[in-house]
DNA sequence: AAGGATAGAATGATCATTCTAACTAACTGA
DNA sequence: TCAGTTAGTTAGAATGATCATTCTATCCTT
């Protein structure tokens, strides 16, 4: 029984690769040439695996594109998850330093075409498109959260859709003027974060 | 000889009026269903002509796909344009109503779907890709001077960054969070164009 | 021997692009 | 005024490629 538990999770473990290699190939060909673009037989050879054994793992192309987007989500969530369990005084600081961080990663090239790719995707693809809005939701909410429990903030619902709009716009940023990055947008970042957790407003100048 | 000028001017504004028809029908698919994933057949009936005839006005798909970029791009340095000519005492408060109305216009359903579904295709498309970061400097340079002639402001660059940064964010928000649109967004939009056009950041309230 | 893992060919659909041909209207020379 | 010629307009079928998905068969591992 024990070893029949053991090779049940080795092949667990076997399974879930696999099916981690289909979504990191997803990954690697969206930001080559966009999701819609890719097709199975290029997926599969960028994960080493044959187009059928594909269907073995997923129901059809949409199905890859869902895995992908839940997987980036959940790496989202684990950094706002952190940024929850802070207290005390230097939260802000901390905070700040989080976001950035955050949004640096964003601005990173990969991160960003996929966020992009992502988007688009969801688009043209309803699931994908409820998965992000469900998201959001919940993003949103404990950004309100913090905002105005741990931070004090007034008007914390306006101060979430601007730093979210913000946030969302960088990519698009990195893309259309991509020598801009990352100095100069570094500064930008500061001073919208500064403004943004500041209860009414005063420091303009970069840190 | 008149009428022969005449008759070219009519077969010239038939002939734009054609390409025309198609522009407007790329860009209702590409709203209703992305552009990639609307056929030249399916762009045919839309615009009302056949296959083949599309291919008499443009060389392929992509071509469309790029005028009507041009065409939306066109529209929106008109609009910049006019921000251009103003001068004097009250040039603040237009030019923030100014920005204030095509931030909303970018939140308008349609132009905002479009907006993102252009952007997809840049990702893909290598030419508007182009298309896009040309006008993004020219668009950068525009503002720049308004922010350091006209206005006034230190920090020109860093402001643009961040005006683009939540202007192309926009759409994403309205894409995610559709229930905050119109109303609650007009507010975090005057906030947000507030702070960028402050010298030495202040107002936080709302207008 | 049994069940999952794997491969790759077969299928049927769709698509961008090309090709051929018919139609239209205007201009030619008389 | 008019047969005829030319050039642009329009259509729709033909072509060849590609793609998502399915099917069938082999290969491991136990």
């Amino acid at each position: 029984m024990n070893v029949s538990e053991n090779q049940d999770d080795q092949s667990q473990s076997r399974h879930r690769s696999r099916i981690d290699q289909v979504i990191d190939a997803a990954a690697a060909c969206s930001v080559r040439k966009g999701f819609h673009a890719t097709s199975i037989s290029m997926l599969a050879s960028e994960a080493g695996m044959s187009v059928g054994h594909i269907y073995h793992y997923f129901a059809n192309k949409s199905a890859i594109v869902c895995a992908l987007v839940r997987r980036e989500l959940d790496e989202a969530n684990k950094i706002v998850a952190e940024l929850e369990t802070l207290e005390g005084d230097e939260i802000l600081d901390h905070m700040k330093a989080t976001i950035r961080e955050a949004l640096m990663e964003h601005s990173d090239p990969f991160k960003s075409l996929l966020f992009q790719e992502i988007h688009a995707e969801a688009f043209r693809n309803e699931e994908v498109a409820l998965i992000l809005r469900e998201f959001d939701t919940q993003l949103r909410r404990k950004f309100q959260t913090i905002f105005e429990k741990k931070l004090g903030l007034p008007d914390a619902r306006e101060r979430v859709e601007m730093l979210f709009a913000f946030f969302h716009g960088l990519p698009s940023r990195r893309f259309r003027n991509p020598d801009a990055y990352p100095e100069q947008m570094r500064s930008a970042i500061n001073r919208m974060l500064t403004f943004l957790v500041t209860p009414s407003g005063t420091p303009t100048t970069t840190e």
